[in-house]
DNA sequence: CTGAAAGCGCTAACAG
DNA sequence: CTGTTAGCGCTTTCAG
């Protein structure tokens, strides 16, 4: 592959070879190398052969323009990037982005990224679907309250959504999410499992859904064990300040023995709060966040944390979107999958 | 703009409107339409503001396929993205990449991803070139030893480097880069300025270019002091345990009042040791890291770090761009950028 | 199984 | 300043 090529060898640039080319030089109609390239069953072997040495000492590639023009696709799936937030933890998406190109690739499709403001969610996507730039959509963001997966819908513009639509149970678009109740049960049995029975919650406000569910594992696991949970939680700012502040109101009034909190950052806030007042993370309290980040990993004392399977969700959503944009009715409107819990010293 | 177009109002999906609907509706031709969207000085005002009404009531915008089959161009720019390396700090390609989606967006570029496994960095390129997917390409990783950058000339593809050519000084393809010596020295002098005079560097294996040329801002900005740095560099790999044992051995033989790292990575590591010895960072003992990634930013106790200008090296980088693409030959080969210190706690 | 014809939607090059 | 003509490179009919 790394050989060069002839029509890239010339100084003076010239244009790739196109199907005609490659027609004329194996001695057949431009449609027969289009039918090798696209249904090579249709050629008698021999033939296929001397097309396929043709296209192969030729260098030629089908014009993706004029593929993309005649076949009305991109084979280009459009991602929007939101500003970045800087101070958290939330390096996760680099990671989902990461999967989501390489099972992207597999089916033969490219990953778009656009950029969007967060004022204004829609205009971007509106103006890709228009020009019929990309074939289809996967939205992030949906913790936003989700205008974007609703105007979508509302155009039948194909997408995924990464994410179920909380608040629209009457939404009908396929999304893929992670269970994160599941997460935080995982989590807070884990520490059971040490022998804790003063475990502290501390999430985000009451108004983000995720919260509340991740807040439902580790409540559900606490009821299940018989122990009470009074006292024990608190919903903050997602900043580390915030889950410092938090850590030290819940030691002082309820001494709990261990933490699980809704994310990274928080996390990161009570490892804080344990430094200053000179306790051990791991042996004197356990932590554990939300989300694996590189902090999580990076970290001293290493951070057990909640770990998505994103590689999954990934793959899960290249699945939906074939089902979309092969007009197959995928049977599957949503796909709830389980993380993981990532141990380290600080459990 | 979020107002429903005609077009995908029904219920049925219909096709966009076509130049030629549009033309129809304003009664011009339509080359006429195309001008009004391309070069609008050409029209007579009148005619303009009637074209411009018909393809505002029809949704119109150009389908891209059709454009790019005509013109050439994708508007697309390739960013291979290469598998992610859990475990390090490194989380500054999201922040680079956010902004080179801003910046192109600005210039009417989208972003492609594609994937790449780093054993056969070229073959995506050359896919991708072929096909005439995208117009040019970005090329992040030069670190390793760069055979893109040798194939993309060798075969008079566009594209721009972040990274400077290191060990090709005959290379003449434009680049941006960060001065990393101007990072390390500006840390070092932050620590000298603070009287700190025993300041270590813990850097990484002599082959790494970057890895010197960091080195080098501490060692001239050590000279330029009058002070020794016998016994107190030490290179090593780039993990938090590495970083942390080459601390322990420093802290034993030389005594060093101050730390000046190659990666947040390795700074993670000083801290770590810092913790196990019950030193405070930035009271006992002072530590600098590079990148200002999320852990430095995230982390308690507030990393101090050598903070590159990706904002900047992506508008450079766009700017390169549309110099090699619109056939302007562009003037600078190559860009060198200084970084800034993110001044935390620990130093 | 192979070939010929047609056209996707757009813009470059002219002619009026 | 506007309209006509031509064709980018490909794939989808439809005949042979």
């Amino acid at each position: 592959m790394s050989r060069t090529e002839p029509w890239l060898t010339g100084h003076i640039p010239v244009s790739p070879p196109t199907l005609a080319d490659v027609a004329e030089r194996a001695g057949v109609s431009r449609q027969t190398v289009s039918n090798a390239v696209n249904n090579p069953d249709l050629l008698r072997p021999g033939t296929l052969e001397r097309v396929r040495a043709a296209i192969a000492e030729m260098g030629y590639s089908p014009n993706r323009a004029a593929r993309n023009l005649r076949t009305r696709t991109s084979q280009l799936i459009g991602l929007r990037v939101s500003p970045v937030q800087e101070g958290t933890a939330n390096a996760m998406m680099d990671r989902f982005v990461h999967t989501l190109v390489d099972n992207s690739a597999a089916a033969g499709y490219h990953v778009l990224l656009f950029a969007g403001d967060d004022d204004d969610p829609v205009t971007g996507y509106e103006r890709l679907l228009r020009a019929t730039a990309v074939d289809a959509f996967v939205v992030t963001d949906t913790y936003l309250g989700n205008p974007q997966a609703t105007w979508l819908s509302a155009h039948r513009a194909p997408f995924v959504a990464f994410g179920r639509p909380w608040d629209q149970p009457e939404a009908t678009h396929p999304w893929v999410d992670v269970d994160g109740a599941a997460g935080t049960r995982l989590a807070t049995e884990h520490l059971l499992d040490r022998g804790h029975t003063r475990i502290a919650w501390i999430g985000w406000r009451k108004d983000s859904a995720i919260g509340e569910d991740r807040r439902s594992g580790w409540l559900g696991a606490m009821h299940a064990a018989g122990l009470p949970t009074t006292g024990l939680a608190s919903r903050v700012e997602d900043t580390v300040q915030s889950g410092a502040e938090a850590a030290a109101v819940l030691l002082d009034e309820s001494a709990p023995t261990a933490f699980v909190c809704a994310s990274d950052t928080l996390a990161m806030g009570v490892l804080h709060t344990l430094w200053i007042r000179q306790l051990a993370p791991g042996r004197d309290v356990a932590v554990i966040g939300f989300d694996d980040s590189q902090v999580a990993q990076v970290f001293p004392v290493g951070l057990t944390s909640v770990r998505q399977p994103l590689e999954d969700v990934a793959s899960e959503i290249v699945l939906a979107l074939e089902g979309l944009l092969g007009h197959v009715h995928a049977p599957a409107p949503g796909v709830l999958l389980t993380p993981t819990l990532a141990i380290r010293e600080s459990s």
